[in-house]
RNA sequence: GGCGGGAUACCCGAGUGGCCAAAGGGGCCAGACUGUAAAUCUGGUGGCAAUGCCUUCGCAGGUUCGAAUCCUGCUCCCGCCA
C-alpha cells in the first residue's frame, strides 16, 4: 500500500475542517503509516435512528470519501445499541418512543444506502455496537466506569454549564460519551470523524484507548454546515435543509435562495473545487457563483446531464419566468362543491365561483380571509390558454375553465381540472 | 413547605373595565426593486355565506350594561427563602 506524501494528504485532510485534536500528532501519525504502509483506521459513527441525510450529514462523510481516497480505512460505527436504549432526555414525547430491533436495523439499512452515496462502501468496514455492548454484563459496564472520573464528565462544556445551573443531568446522558468512546477502542481507531460538539466523546476514547495501551485516536472536527437561512445550523426541524435524496430540480430551487454569504462555506464543505478556485469564483458575478456551486453539488448526487437540466431548468422558469413544467392539477367537481358549498351553488350552476373561495378550495390559500388578502395585495393571477389576468375583486364570480391556471405569489400554481 | 412573580396570537412582548381582533419587534405572506441572494421600501398577518357576524388573551366559574383587564377556584411555569 503507498500512500501520497504528508503533506498532500495534510492539505486534503485540512481542508474545510474547524479543528484537529491534537494537531500536532496528525502529521506523525501518516508518516508513519505511510513508511509501514498502514492504512489509518478512520471511524465514523452514527445512531441510526431515521435519518433522512441532508449536505449537513455529508459533510464528515465527504471527509471519510476523502480518506478513503488517500488509501486510509473507513470504519461506520451503527450505533444500533444506544438506539435500542432509546434516548429519553430533553426529547419530546413522540420522538422518545421505543424503536424495535427491527426498527433500527430498517433504519440502519436505509441509512447505509444513502452513504453510499458519498462513501466507497466496498471499501468501509461498518459494524454495529450491539456487538460487543450486548455482551456486556453490569459488572463490565460498572468496571468502564471506573476509567472515567465526575471530574472528567463535568470538563464537558454542556454538562458544566447545566451542573453549573442547576439543570438535571441524567446518568444514561453520562454513559453516552462512555459508549462511544469505547467503540474507538474496540475498532482501534487513529482518526475519529465528526463535528465540534464531539470533543469530549474524542477525547474520552483518547484516555480509554491509552489504558487498553492503544494507540490514540486523533480527533478531525467538521465546522457545522449552515442551512438555508444562512444563520442556523442545517436540519430537518429547522426545514432549512437539502436532502441528498431529492430530485436535482428541488435542489436547484434551494440552492439559489441560499444567502451569497454562505457561498464560500458551501464550496469549501460540499465540494472538490479547489480553494483558488473557489475565491476566482466568488470574485465574479455571485449570480453565476451560485449556479456553479449549484452544479457541482447536485453533480454529486445526480448524473451530470441530470444536475446541468436542472439548471436549465430554473432559468427557464424562474430567472426566465416561464410557466412550470410540472404544475400541480387540482380536479374540482361542480357537483361536489355544490354540496361543499351550498351558499355558492348559484354561481356553481353557471361554471363560476367566488374568487375566495376558489383559491381555498384549490389550497391556494388556507382561508378565504387569507385569499381575500392576497387579492388584495395583487398577488393573484388567473392563466386563461397562458394569458394572464390579474384577480382583483375578491367577490367576483370566475368563469372555470378547464384547464385554466390559477397562480398565487411567485411560487404557488395549480392548474384546474374542471368535472361535472 | 414559605414568600413573591408570571401564563396574551407562530415566537418574543405591551396592554390593568368600553376607543381591543388586542401596541411594538421577530418570523411569515403579498407587492416594488433585484440575481426568487442581501439590503431597502409598501401593505398584510383569527375565521365566516364579510360595510356585518362569530371565536380568541392558561382552564373553569363569577361580578358588570360591558372583562385580556376585577373576584373565586384550578392547572402549569419561574425566581427567592427553607
Amino acid at each position: 500500500m503507498t500512500f501520497p506524501p504528508v503533506e498532500e494528504q495534510l492539505s486534503i485532510i485540512r481542508r474545510g475542517v474547524e479543528k484537529i485534536v491534537p494537531e500536532e500528532e496528525l502529521a506523525a501519525r501518516l508518516a508513519k503509516s505511510r513508511e509501514t504502509g498502514t492504512p489509518l483506521r478512520v471511524k465514523y459513527g452514527i445512531d441510526p435512528t431515521g435519518i433522512d441525510v441532508h449536505l449537513g450529514h455529508t459533510v464528515p462523510l465527504r471527509k471519510l470519501r476523502q480518506f478513503q481516497e488517500l488509501g486510509h480505512q473507513a470504519v461506520i460505527i451503527i450505533g444500533n445499541y444506544t438506539a435500542l436504549v432509546g434516548d429519553p432526555s430533553g426529547r419530546d414525547h413522540a420522538r422518545s418512543k421505543k424503536l424495535t430491533a427491527d426498527d433500527v436495523e430498517a433504519n440502519a439499512r436505509d441509512y447505509l444506502a444513502q452513504v453510499g452515496k458519498v462513501v466507497d462502501m466496498s471499501r468501509a468496514e461498518v459494524h454495529r455496537n450491539g456487538d460487543w455492548f450486548g455482551k456486556m454484563s453490569f459488572a463490565d459496564v460498572i468496571q468502564l466506569c471506573g476509567k472515567v472520573t465526575v471530574a472528567q464528565m463535568l470538563t464537558r462544556d454542556d454538562f458544566a454549564k447545566r451542573h453549573g445551573a442547576g439543570t438535571p443531568i441524567f446518568m444514561h446522558e453520562c454513559l453516552y460519551p462512555i459508549m462511544q468512546a469505547w467503540d474507538s477502542v474496540v475498532i482501534k481507531s487513529d482518526i475519529e470523524l465528526g463535528g465540534t460538539e464531539q470533543l469530549y466523546s474524542f477525547m474520552l476514547a483518547r484516555d480509554l484507548q491509552r489504558d487498553q495501551g492503544l494507540p490514540q485516536q486523533i480527533g478531525v472536527m467538521s465546522p457545522i454546515l449552515v442551512g438555508l437561512d444562512g444563520e442556523r445550523r442545517m436540519g430537518k426541524s429547522l426545514g432549512n435543509y437539502i436532502g441528498i435524496g431529492e430530485s436535482p430540480y428541488d435542489m436547484m430551487k434551494k440552492f439559489m435562495q441560499v444567502p451569497d454569504a454562505v457561498m464560500k462555506m458551501y464550496f469549501e464543505l460540499l465540494t472538490s473545487v479547489s480553494l483558488d478556485e473557489v475565491e476566482t469564483i466568488l470574485a465574479g458575478h455571485p449570480k453565476d457563483a451560485k449556479l456553479r456551486l449549484a452544479r457541482a453539488v447536485i453533480g454529486g448526487y445526480h448524473p451530470a446531464e441530470q444536475a446541468e437540466e436542472a439548471v436549465a431548468r430554473w432559468q427557464r422558469e424562474v430567472s426566465g419566468g416561464e410557466l412550470p413544467a410540472d404544475i400541480p392539477v387540482v380536479t374540482l367537481s361542480l357537483s361536489g362543491l355544490a354540496t361543499q358549498l351550498p351558499q355558492c351553488a348559484a354561481d356553481l350552476g353557471q361554471r363560476k365561483l367566488a374568487a375566495v373561495q376558489l383559491l381555498k378550495v384549490t389550497g391556494l390559500a388556507p382561508s378565504t380571509s387569507e385569499g381575500a388578502r392576497l387579492i388584495a395585495q395583487g398577488g393573484v393571477s388567473l392563466y386563461i390558454n397562458d394569458q394572464p389576468t390579474p384577480v382583483t375583486d375578491a367577490k367576483a364570480a370566475l368563469a372555470l375553465e378547464d384547464n385554466m391556471l390559477l397562480k398565487v405569489g411567485k411560487k404557488k400554481i395549480a392548474r384546474l381540472s374542471i368535472q361535472p
